[in-house]
DNA sequence: TGAATTTAAGAAAAGCTTTTCGTGAGGTAG
DNA sequence: CTACCTCACGAAAAGCTTTTCTTAAATTCA
């Protein structure tokens, strides 16, 4: 059906070393037979066959990539930058989604090894050493976003989530909140769930209160649990301002506090965390935390693309975030 | 580096083929061997090569995507759905984005080809002869989501948006709107705006409306666009009803509505189009055309597997849509 | 027991490209 | 004119697995 080489090299009169030579560009070619050989490329329009050329090169050009869940719109943006980046470097992706599941994540481990990639770039709630022992005998680069994993052979790319949540609530202090509640991911998330929390933590005890007083609910990064975490909350004490580990959990308390008949931001002051398309556009306008996952994106897959190149690679790269600050703080 | 199965068949005590024979289990190996084979793929970790094997197979168990933007939350959704159909299919997916550039939209397909992708979907604003011309010595299975090309080898899949675009119009007549406009996207957008306002242009001729009293102006899908036309039709005539060719677009036209102190929906009725997880939570809440994409990218995942494994598929797959009635309207 | 099957397993080819190696032709220099 | 070099190009091996073909051994049946 499709055309190989020694098609092309018999329709050019050549043998398919020189088609090859011309396909490469590698030289040792005489003017003529280039020629002959490049209208017969040009008139059959034959691509050379990746698989035989990843045989022989052991490079396939592809990095596996694992997310969560793609529709979320932080891991799809991280994505397009991965996208982006990786095709200007001559690299496609093979993407795969793992809902946090450890066997799927394993599953794609495998899967990525028998296709060859050249890279991985992982992202999940958290990568831990059982991640790691299924990696052990394999050579290939590996990249975990999201979370600051040490180990000689892994690169990490993150931002700092307690340095950001202790930001976050200060600002909430420094604009004159004084019973600051969190609505936060769950603690076993390493970076969007517990540091943040840490993060909340250290600001409010700077601020003189007991570990013990701080009011902290645990939700899971849904717009739901932020609207049910929000009633909870005001069922139990009075507040002036919320940090949600999240967008999502932000809006949802919004608009908890919107159906009670709260004002945001006159009586509750509400701070996000990702800087959502949503949150800029949301009615009141959300103040956050802003995360540039399409650069982050960008800035993993050249990292791995480096390591694969044998180029030196920081194994921990920390990413910047910016405060937002809209209608939903005073 | 890593293993081959010539080194499992020398640590095994057996040929390759007998290792090739257990891994595939097809037969013919002596019950003590394969044990032992087993025994040694297990502490090795040996996978076997997917580039060898597709070989051979001419097969890469890989599907190729375009789209125009993974960060849209559409058409991450629609990936999402493909990728977790084809997974349970044991496929994988390379994805790639388009930005709707006719250029990258025709390196992806060379690509897919120089791959060996077993089958292609494609989604864009547009997909024209140009396109097809560039695929026609190709024998890759291929299908269009977003829009009905009629051509023997294409399988497309679409919504009717001419008719769905109908039935919104309807519906806000219905709800008492006397003086609807129009929110489009371009015309040269077959499906989303070209369809989408046919169906406008139909039910309010239906009405008694002459083509040219129609108030359409043509966005491009942004909330900034939507905002913008909104201003704009707010000038020239008074209207009672929005539609809009996205939801993205209504959202700018609410905003812009409270922005200019109308009332949505008592003033202003507004629809919008895709049921966008925004629609859900914005206040008001948004009455809108629902389309599940992740229902269509697991349908057009379906289609192609079929397709590649020769089984009999319509070249035409039309998707439901569903009318959510939320608070933007009456 | 002898003939006919069945089972098990290895050797080798095929799938496609790149690259090394070797060879012949042509050119340069001494 | 001879020795050496360069250039152009083809043959063949390598990269890894599957599958066909053979063959040898074991089993079955009469």
């Amino acid at each position: 059906m499709s055309l190989n080489i020694k098609d092309i090299a018999k329709l050019a009169g050549v043998s398919p070393a020189t088609v090859s030579r011309v396909i490469n560009n590698s030289g040792n070619v005489n003017e003529e037979n280039k020629e002959r050989v490049l209208k017969v490329l040009e008139e059959t329009g034959y691509k050379p066959n990746a698989l035989a050329r990843g045989l022989i090169h052991k490079k396939t050009n592809t990095l596996g990539i694992v997310v969560p869940d793609i529709s979320n719109i932080n891991f799809s943006e991280f994505v397009k930058g991965i996208e982006n980046q990786a095709r200007s470097y001559d690299y496609n992706i093979i993407l795969t989604t793992s809902e946090n599941n450890f066997n799927k994540e394993v599953e794609c481990f495998e899967m990525f090894k028998e296709k060859r990639v050249d890279g991985i770039i992982f992202s999940g709630t958290r990568f831990t050493e059982k991640h790691k022992s299924e990696l052990d005998n394999s050579t290939i680069p590996f990249l975990v976003f999201g979370q600051n994993f040490e180990h000689e052979k892994i690169i990490s790319i993150n931002i700092n989530n307690q340095k950001a949540a202790y930001d976050a609530t200060k600002l909430l202090f420094s604009k004159g909140a004084k019973n600051i509640a969190m609505i936060g991911g769950p603690l076993w998330d390493r970076a969007a769930g517990y540091d943040r929390f840490m993060g909340f933590l250290s600001a409010s005890v700077e601020r003189g209160l007991k570990p013990n007083e701080l009011i902290y609910e645990e939700g899971d990064f849904t717009i739901k649990s932020g609207y049910n975490l929000m009633k909870a909350i005001l069922n139990k004490k009075k507040i002036d301002a919320i940090l949600a580990a999240n967008d999502f959990m932000a809006l949802g308390a919004i608009k908890c506090l919107a159906d009670l008949g709260y004002s945001v931001p006159n009586e509750v002051q509400v701070m996000g965390f990702d800087d959502n398309i949503i949150a800029e556009i949301y009615n009141p306008s959300l103040t956050t935390v802003k995360i540039n996952f399409y650069e982050a994106g960008k800035i993993a897959a050249k990292a791995i693309i480096d390591k694969i190149n044998k180029l030196k690679v920081d194994k921990y790269i920390e990413l910047k975030y910016e405060l937002v600050i809209r209608k939903s703080t005073i």
